[in-house]
DNA sequence: GTCTATAGTAAGATAGAC
DNA sequence: GTCTATCTTACTATAGAC
């Protein structure tokens, strides 16, 4: 059950990091998920904001899923950098596709509620990466620090590949992050 | 004379840094600028394409006089570096002022020509930095690797202080560039 | 150049039948 | 749950006086 819900949310993932809050209508939501006005309001029956909310809650559950469980799991920390760095790139079509987090957070109308949800994928995204190095030894702050740093060259990366228009960029990106990560 | 039209642009571009193209609307641009509708249109025929037209240019404009001429001077190469950082850390309020580049590039109904100035606001950007990189010695193809990151690291880091609310990770970031540029 | 007034459209949201 | 039809509001843009 909730599955063709579920369908539905990951439609609205898809638009929304496409287009931001702002940029997705109703009219492009009705396109895109294939429901009428009123079914929409059925299922998110306060409006846009709803829509927000359900799209920021799947989006915390699958980083938590593909990219933060694999940071937890028992394996050396070499691949588990890397298997969470492989999925990064998976979920941004290797730089062709936007990342919610930086659509959303622009979009000046947006719920409170759904701010601090994206708020905390980027919190819980460094926190992941950050506990993973000092498991591994490193100290705390420079293993916060390069949490950080990476975070930051992954959301940068995704920007000016997307602003110069060559998708290049991205993947070069990552693929200087594990080392940097680990040295 | 075009000083008034200056005042006008560059309320409107703080108002689309802000808020981006779709979500400053005509009644945000008329009280952000005191200029009512029909006086709007008398300096931007072609309504808000033309305002984007119009600060894009002023943007491209900005940028090479505050942060690329001064990478261009017979200064020291540390100095150029270091007065082209601390001009983009007052470009940005010390990172509590959202970029126009990153504001704009997300923003679907963007024009085409606007959208081919903020490319090449990034392009030279870069290029500048990887500029005055080789003009010191370091191999082409390595200075342009470094100037990348950079705006890649600021780019990044502002989008993260912003998401986490944490505004500090900009000027951190800042600080590390300079010696990350040169070593 | 700036104003008031308004046209025309598209937005988000609802009502009620089925 | 989904549909058609509609309400209300806000938007971009224009007209025409001053």
């Amino acid at each position: 059950m909730r599955r063709s819900r579920d369908v539905v949310v990951v439609a609205l993932y898809d638009l929304f990091r496409r287009r931001g809050f702002e940029g997705a209508s109703l009219s492009d939501i009705s396109e895109a998920t294939g429901l009428g006005r009123s079914s929409l309001y059925h299922h998110f029956p306060g409006g846009k904001d709803d829509m927000a909310a359900a799209v920021t809650d799947f989006a915390t559950e699958w980083i938590g899923k593909k990219l933060l469980a694999p940071l937890k799991t028992d394996a050396p920390i070499d691949a588990r950098i890397a298997e969470m760095l492989a999925a990064t790139r998976r979920m941004y079509d290797g730089g062709a596709t936007p990342c919610l987090v930086a659509s959303l957070i622009i979009s000046p109308g947006l719920d409170q509620k759904s701010v601090v949800r994206i708020r905390n994928i980027v919190r819980d995204w460094i926190a992941g990466i950050a506990s993973a190095l000092t498991a591994n030894g490193l100290p705390g702050d420079e293993a916060r620090r390069r949490a950080t740093s990476a975070i930051i060259a992954i959301q940068g990366a995704l920007l000016v590949a997307r602003a110069c228009g060559e998708d290049r960029i991205f993947g070069e990106t990552l693929d200087r992050l594990q080392q940097e990560l680990l040295s």
